[in-house]
DNA sequence: GTCTATATGAAGATAGAC
DNA sequence: GTCTATCTTCATATAGAC
């Protein structure tokens, strides 16, 4: 059974890795601003409870931030900018096979919604709350992402090394996988963020009817 | 790739069962509510919005519901009576070998959320708004359904007939690919939702090990 | 950059007439 | 059951002193 239910998400911590957290006050204010948007969504968390958590006025927030809206902006295009940049980095090391390939994509994908739940949380599910103006160019970033696995999915179809009905049915499928892992994944869960990630590339490979060799035990 | 990004979900149109739709104006201001809560989150969503949408004043939504968050109560308590009602259909009519089980679990588990995305989207993602007194019974019945999966999976692992390394993450895996049906499927969507649950279902249990029989041409 | 003070509007909810 | 009118609280955001 999943822990933490009653919460939105089972993580209780929020984190943003170095490279993307900014210097002082203003990272801080991301950081917190993180775990509000992740457990109550950004509509349901107001500006003074980011301030009070932060240890100061909500009006000084202003002082780092034009509006509200571009705190969720900045999170939304910090998470999407580390998804692709996993990913991106995932498939430089990796040859040609569209097997490899997936293995690859999925453990990244995966990895990262594990090792940053509450970012990907409010990187993809709020995203939609996002003016046009804000939202399009981490939609943009969003398609991209998902347009690399369905090329990969797509020749590994064309070559024959995967049998499957519908790309797409596939492609959300595999995406789906990961993306519902930043809802469950603690980092006091029994099996680690990698071994997780392994597991669920392998179930990609399956779910995309790639053979598996056989058992040992099995002659 | 995905259309109708930019939005939450792509479903432009709520609906309830008969069965689950009170008469009169309460039905309306459900499914009215539904339409907002799926569309921009509970805490989103006003009950002036709610009421302009119904085709009255806010102050006439309370001799229907006590609160707002009682709405979101039903909503849920709706969504999660369908999802454990069209499981346990299914599961009546199919017989004792978990290979047969998963399909049909995973078949209605896909469909409902294909058939009914407004009422997946609210009923799984808006419980956590709800406080302990109003949600508690709803989660619980969630769980139920989970552990039901979880039962099947357990069980075909013990017989042989399942291959996986952790119980929960195939369990996690599967439920996660139906869940997010419900964000990007229309009708509109070239294949139709019959369809999408059938592979889905052989998705899960391609991701459960089981070997599928030699393909036609392979002799 | 942070504060106090405040503008301005919107939120959920209630009272009481019809 | 629906309305008008209103209460109270809370929201985002700004002005201006320090």
């Amino acid at each position: 059974m999943i822990p933490g239910a009653q919460r939105r998400l089972a993580a209780t911590h929020a984190t943003l890795l170095p490279e993307h957290k900014p210097e002082g006050t203003r990272g801080v204010i991301l950081e917190v601003a993180l775990k509000l948007f992740a457990e109550r969504g950004y509509a349901g968390a107001s500006i003074r409870e980011i301030a009070e958590a932060v240890g100061m006025k909500s009006a000084s927030l202003y002082a780092h931030f034009p509006s509200k809206e571009h705190i969720l902006a900045e999170l939304c295009r910090i998470g999407h900018e580390e998804h692709r940049r996993s990913i991106h980095r995932a498939l430089l090391e990796c040859g040609a096979d569209p097997r490899e390939q997936v293995v690859a994509y999925v453990h990244a994908h995966v990895a990262m919604h594990a090792q940053f739940p509450m970012l990907a949380v409010v990187a993809n599910g709020e995203l939609h709350a996002l003016s046009s103006e804000l939202g399009a160019a981490t939609f943009e970033l969003r398609n991209q992402s998902i347009q690399v696995l369905e090329d990969i999915v797509r020749r590994g179809l064309e070559r024959g090394v995967f049998r499957i009905a519908h790309v797409w049915l596939a492609v959300a499928a595999i995406g789906a996988m990961g993306i519902r892992v930043a809802y469950w994944y603690t980092p006091e869960f029994e099996v680690d963020a990698q071994q997780v990630a392994d597991i669920y590339a392998q179930f990609a490979l399956r779910l995309l009817g790639v053979a598996e060799p056989a058992h040992p035990q099995t002659p």
